[in-house]
DNA sequence: CTCCGTACTGTGTCTACATTCAGCAGTGAA
DNA sequence: TTCACTGCTGAATGTAGACACAGTACGGAG
């Protein structure tokens, strides 16, 4: 990697002071003021070096959208897990998608078997006589097979859906543990289905406890 | 300091994680997407009553202007808590007692809050529609206070039991969440009852799902 | 019954910010 | 001498985002 010039490492020592004490990152025009420049530009042209010497993240758009890449040592430490929890997943995206990480906790992988991927924060009550309410997590393992009586994530006509599963032939059901819903029927001839992964366990933080 | 609401609670913890995440706080048209609303101004809402309530910090006019007090000194420097699973607890035994101690597990501080001291293991029904079932691992922060609608871990005549508190005077009623069981009635006048903690957090492993 | 707090939808305005374009100057390499 | 890169000024543009106003609904306190 090409190394920082003493202008560009005072900027980017910057940029770490400002969000350190605002506890957001600067502006364009909060860096020109603060390094004394005269023209927004010349942050903008220091950003963009910064970002192509591989230290910085700029992400378009967005506002204060600067990250600065730490060489933080790995964050497997030891035999731990990082789990990064999934919020409401976007239509037509696939679940794992940046977008969609609303956090990421670190876990014992002795906690569930086989192994959680991820944690998918659970909207509504349709599963409510599993045990699993609205804004719990809910441990996913990846997988794209499912056996009847397993608790499946799926995607259904770019829906998200958590159901308990039960499959006969080509049919397969979607079974919402609830007595207030619908189950949802299924053939998989000529509807589509994507099997997303397996509830291993779940996660209720304080809130709704 | 007002208690915050559940819902409240929760935008909280999404600008924990949002900012976690992304390194800077969320907009208010992120919070909205995020929770799901249709309109960006319930975020503002939320925000305000959060300020309001001292716990978050609006910087006017700047965009991603939050900042929440009390930053949770909990860094991810390997900083994680080993909790102890606690199995069935013999009678006149302190709940801690070696001897309950079936296993321990290794979670990130993030993920409770107040500060989970210990897991249970529950036994029984009796908490079924609070989505706490049988097997299933309680979350336990060590306190001898508890409120109105917090579930407690108590300890009558010797038998140590998890039960919704609600407290009128003198009268304190253990409410289970099943219709198949009695609330317990205690006079605190002539009945000792020892609270133990209280549950912030539930944990199901793959087995009873 | 009214008032207040919570919890939203929906629309709109103003401006804080990101981002581009056009230049100027110095320095070191081919 | 031309090219590439650093390090700026200055102005312009489009939009991301803060924030205000107007409603609906519900539940609890006085």
């Amino acid at each position: 990697m090409d190394p920082l010039t003493d202008r560009q490492t005072e900027i980017l020592r910057l940029i770490r002071e400002m969000t350190e004490v605002s506890g957001f990152p600067p502006t364009r025009a909060e860096i020109a003021r603060a390094m004394g420049f005269r023209s927004v530009n010349a942050a903008e042209q220091h950003l963009r070096a910064l970002e192509k010497k591989g230290v910085l993240e700029i992400l378009a758009g967005a506002s204060r959208g600067l990250r600065v890449r730490d060489p933080r040592p790995a964050l497997r430490l030891g035999k731990l897990m990082e789990l990064p929890v999934v919020g409401r997943v976007a239509a037509g995206s696939p679940i794992l998608a940046e977008a969609h990480v609303q956090g990421r906790y670190q876990l014992d992988p002795n906690l569930f078997t086989p192994r959680a991927d991820y944690l998918l924060r659970v909207r509504g009550m349709s599963m409510r006589d599993a045990g699993i309410l609205d804004g719990d997590l809910l441990a996913v393992h990846r997988t794209h097979e499912a056996r009847t009586g397993q608790i499946v994530v799926a995607r259904l006509a770019d829906e998200v859906t958590v159901k308990r599963f039960r499959r006969r032939g080509h049919a397969v059901q979607l079974l919402p543990e609830n007595a207030d819903f619908e189950p949802i029927e299924v053939d998989l001839r000529q509807d589509s289905l994507a099997i997303e992964g397996i509830g291993v366990g779940v996660i209720r933080t304080g809130r709704s406890l």
